[in-house]
DNA sequence: ATGAATGGTGATAAAATTATCACTAAGGGA
DNA sequence: TCCCTTAGTGATAATTTTATCACCATTCAT
């Protein structure tokens, strides 16, 4: 998310997971890929907002990060596709965890926001 | 985290989410709240690399949106104390899930990132 | 009156993330 | 050859978040 700077702090869970998985769009992409979206193409059509740049580069770091792996099947037209490792797999509990917890808050914010203007 | 001219969609859990909690020290302040670090300036001192300023922004939204409540004692020297609503506290499984990923995954980052340069 | 301790804010700079746009590459078909 | 589809990248702007610094307010003790 934020973290240059001020290096990684390794010894503290919260540090490390918000490198990993702490912007806008980590959790989302994992999201799809779990359910079966796994090629950039559908993925930029699944997630309402993001656009193909941004998805590149977070599809990338993912990557980097061990928490997808590509495959390339040399076909026409050709097609790629995102899965998850183990590792991203280990992370699918928090992720449906946060949706969950954003789901059962979204009335309260949506409350809270339009109350303060 | 990023969500102003894109507005937020509150039937994405994890849009709510992400708006509420997706910043670099939220999931920490949270943390060390709920341990009893309840003061501005002990959570300076407890929260590496925090600076006074962001921390008061960021307890003015953790309590904008609920998660906190804000008591002030009128003694000497000054004492306020930030504590968790029940909506902050509703939060706290997610924090050390969190935690706890992070944890586990730190190691594997760690090789990833050295191997990198 | 002065200073120490605590909590807080405004202005601005710095850093990081995200968005936009144009472009390349490979393969195949008309 | 020209165009289509898919995947990907470079350069740069726009936006947002964080960081820094100086400052104010309150209360009490000296």
């Amino acid at each position: 998310m934020y973290q240059r700077k001020i290096p990684i702090d390794y010894e503290c869970g919260l540090s490390v997971a918000m490198e990993v998985v702490g912007s806008k769009w980590k959790f989302c992409i994992l999201d799809e890929v779990s359910k079966g979206i796994k090629r950039p193409k559908d993925l930029v059509n699944a997630i309402n907002g993001i656009t193909k740049r941004v998805l590149q580069k977070q599809l990338r770091e993912l990557e980097l990060h061990g928490l997808l792996e590509k495959t390339i099947y040399t076909e026409v037209p050709l097609r790629v596709e995102y899965h998850l490792t183990a590792s991203g797999r280990s992370l699918l509990p928090l992720v449906s965890a946060v949706d969950q917890w954003g789901m059962g808050f979204s009335s309260q914010l949506k409350t809270i926001l339009e109350t303060e203007e």
